[in-house]
DNA sequence: TCTGGGGTCCTAGGACCC
DNA sequence: TCTGGGGTCCTAGGACCC
């Protein structure tokens, strides 16, 4: 049985409407797979993560350890802490078992992150049940086929599901009578409203607001004041769960990024160079997956002290090329140094694109990008050969196979560092 | 609390146009 | 040449989420 089944008032449907929306959300989810992976993990502190945590276990959450935290801070809050690094090609499969069972009973799944779901059940009560007897179904079969432990929030918003799954957590489902939301709402801190994080936190307190029901009680001008005539009310309205937003099955990215953390003080341009590109043929394959193409390229650059800046650029044309991205990002990159390193080596490097659009053919098939530090070092050779492929599947899907012995792969990074297998595999490809 | 990697949205100020 | 108002786009930074 689970450890915890809160029912906040009945389930009966009320004039207000129905509590149809289940928040999904998986417990330490990382920290699970790992326990379903190496079960002599069971129950001991542990982490995953490398130099910060990325999911305790709940054994390690017991000494205060919290995701975000670095890891020498979570060792000295629990000296007996084991850090595991992760199987990370892991986690998506898991989640995805979990998203598969959750579209057994609606096809209406919004899948929010790699760990949590929106469902709207309204239309699946007469097949399965009431949605929280569907919770319940739903939570016990993700246990039974996954051997993962979800915590679930039952409301009728998007928004209280979610405080409500937050409550629930760890292994708990909370259902929220549409009769009495405010009843359940009013006395939760503040900082459980979505959108609110320690920042705001802060600010309200200096107000003395500490509860979503202070929060809710505000005049609209008031909190607009305090936080902005954006923020302000939209938070004031969540707060007194007024959140129309539906659950979307279709979700598109709007902007993708990539980052690399190299730690200390580096002062080795070449070395940049050689990080900005691999970003960039990371970000630039990825818009191609998508079939989308940048409007915005985005270079952040951060010192050796963690403040960081950024510099941006918006195109004429839109980009989705390794090459492309790369000069753009480069200009910015050494923009960015010049403005404001003060004499500061680097610690981390990161392109984003945003602004995207749909990508123009041409730029999404014909162009190739090789990082040329690790195609020397052979450790990328069947990542870029993959890389390869599927461009020229791309090709043949969309000219036919006739068009293949026409099309240019284009290979980046300065000539003598392309290894002649490289080029002869590019040849071949190219003739036939 | 000195740190990963991937995202979303909001705000303020400036440029530019009418 | 100065002055007023409104709108849009871009840039940079910040807060937040997982």
């Amino acid at each position: 049985m689970f450890a915890s089944i809160l029912v906040v008032g009945m389930c009966d449907a009320s004039e207000v409407g129905d509590a149809s929306i289940l928040h999904v959300d998986l417990d330490a989810f990382y920290a699970s797979v790992e326990e379903r992976r190496d079960p002599t993990l069971r129950g001991l502190p542990f982490v995953v993560g490398g130099g910060v945590v990325l999911s305790p276990s709940y054994a390690a959450r017991r000494f205060g350890v919290r995701s975000g935290m670095g890891i020498r801070r979570a060792r000295e809050l629990c000296p007996r802490l084991v850090v595991v690094s992760g199987e990370f090609s892991e986690y998506a499969p898991a989640s995805e078992a979990v998203f598969e069972i959750c579209r057994r009973f609606t096809p209406l799944v919004e899948e929010v992150s790699i760990d949590e779901a929106y469902l709207d059940v309204s239309g699946a009560t007469h097949l399965f049940g009431t949605s929280d007897i569907i919770a319940r179904d739903l939570k016990a079969l993700v246990l039974e086929e996954t051997q993962l432990v979800v915590s679930i929030g039952v409301a009728r918003t998007k928004a209280l599901a979610k405080v409500a799954s937050q409550v629930a957590k760890p292994d708990g489902i909370v259902f929220v009578d549409p009769a009495r939301e405010s009843e359940f709402l009013n006395p939760l801190p503040v900082g459980l409203v979505w959108g609110i994080g320690p920042a705001t936190v802060e600010k309200l307190a200096r107000y003395g607001v500490e509860t979503v029901g202070e929060l809710a009680a505000l005049p609209n001008a008031t909190i607009a004041g305090w936080l902005g005539p954006g923020l302000g009310p939209q938070l004031r309205a969540l707060a007194r769960n007024v959140d129309a937003r539906r659950v979307n099955t279709t979700h598109r990215a709007r902007s993708v990024s990539s980052q690399a953390a190299f730690g200390g003080d580096n002062r080795d341009t070449a070395y940049w160079e050689r990080v900005l590109l691999s970003l960039a043929d990371r970000v630039s394959a990825r818009l191609r997956d998508k079939e989308r193409a940048a409007g915005t390229i985005t270079t952040r650059v951060r010192f050796a002290d963690l403040a960081a800046v950024t510099r941006s650029a918006t195109l004429n044309s839109r980009l989705a090329t390794t090459d492309g991205l790369f000069l753009v990002a480069r200009r910015l990159m050494y923009r960015a140094v010049e403005e404001a390193a003060d004499g500061r080596g680097l610690s981390l490097l990161a392109i984003g694109a945003s602004r995207l659009g749909p990508a123009v053919p041409q730029q999404l098939e014909f162009t190739l990008g090789i990082e040329h530090e690790l195609v020397r070092a052979g450790t990328a050779a069947s990542i870029q050969r993959f890389d390869l492929d599927r461009a020229i599947d791309g090709l043949r899907d969309r000219f036919g196979r006739d068009a293949v012995g026409r099309a240019s792969v284009q290979l980046m990074g300065d000539g003598g560092m392309v290894p002649e297998e490289f080029r002869k595999l590019a040849q071949k490809k190219e003739t036939g």
